[in-house]
DNA sequence: TCAGATGGTAAACCAGGTTGACCTTTCTGG
DNA sequence: CCAGAAAGGTCAACCTGGTTTACCATCTGA
């Protein structure tokens, strides 16, 4: 594999180049989003609202997909009932379930930014090129183990600010 | 460039694939730390570390560094302490700055990552080879914005499961 | 039928951020 | 030279997104 040609690169680039990337991606969405009536979305709100889905979830479900605690699903579930974005019902076929469903405007958002989303990793072939792109994609998945999307323990990337 | 070739990627996939990376890296680099004696180091200490630097620093210059508020800064630092990783003295041509450096400690936590963060881009490199590791580091570079690696608002990367 | 699994909630806590207010010290310009 | 601005630091209150422990209500199956 004729290494030695170059200068090795340290190891420790690579974790700060794909959370750039990440984070560069993310913060795009969010400015998107705000322009476009979502302010007070964060990117917490999007990963949960994706494990809800088209059909609803209950917490303790939500809180599976998530790989949190169904406490801090619940916790994170109350904040999308107060910006609007989903709402609870009690589920006729077992009282102990509370059935989380988006609303309009929960189903909004996540369509808005799938298709914001989109435009900005057309932005980033226009840069790289489709096919460099798509080898980009291809290498991350052959390193990672498809797990490795947990969100546990974190406030993640500003928003705040 | 040919696109049309290809079934259409889902732009949303992108962001995940990069946290899945990145997050990869980090845990694997916490996992073999916590091995080597270093059971407390959580990621954001690392990057707090390396804005203190070899010949330490104030306060508000790691606030700089990182991107956060000073008081943040602070508090952080105050951890950084408590966990044996640095610590604080005042500088005798300034009384108002309180200059933080690392101690031995801090410096070997330092050492070690950056030895770990090697062998993880080794393993990768045994993967995808290392021209094609080389291409993902040139894209991502190309596609970021170098600020990109500000680290407000974040709890981040687990540590605490 | 009843013991155990499951769903949900509450309370206390933690880490890592934020603002605002404030004090001390240094720098700077009239 | 000195007054005021700028910079460093800390305190306090608060937010978000997590955690653990504890507990109650409901469902399920041997």
């Amino acid at each position: 594999m004729e290494s030695g040609r170059h200068r090795p690169r340290a190891g420790y680039e690579l974790p700060l180049l794909l959370f750039a990337g990440f984070r560069t991606l993310i913060d795009g969405v969010h400015a998107e989003l705000a322009r476009q009536g979502h302010p007070d979305a964060r990117p917490a709100h999007g990963f949960a609202l994706q494990a809800i889905g088209p059909d609803g979830a209950a917490a303790s479900d939500i809180a599976r997909r998530l790989g949190i605690s169904k406490q801090a699903a619940g916790k994170t579930v109350d904040r999308l009932v107060a910006l609007g974005y989903a709402e609870r019902s009690d589920d006729p076929a077992d009282a102990r379930r509370r059935l989380v469903r988006l609303t309009a405007r929960g189903r909004d958002v996540l369509a808005r930014s799938a298709a914001i989303f989109d435009t900005l990793r057309a932005d980033w072939a226009a840069v790289l090129g489709e096919e460099r792109l798509r080898a980009l994609e291809d290498d991350l998945r052959a390193v990672t183990v498809p797990g490795a999307f947990r969100l546990d323990a974190a406030g993640w990337i500003g928003g705040t600010s």
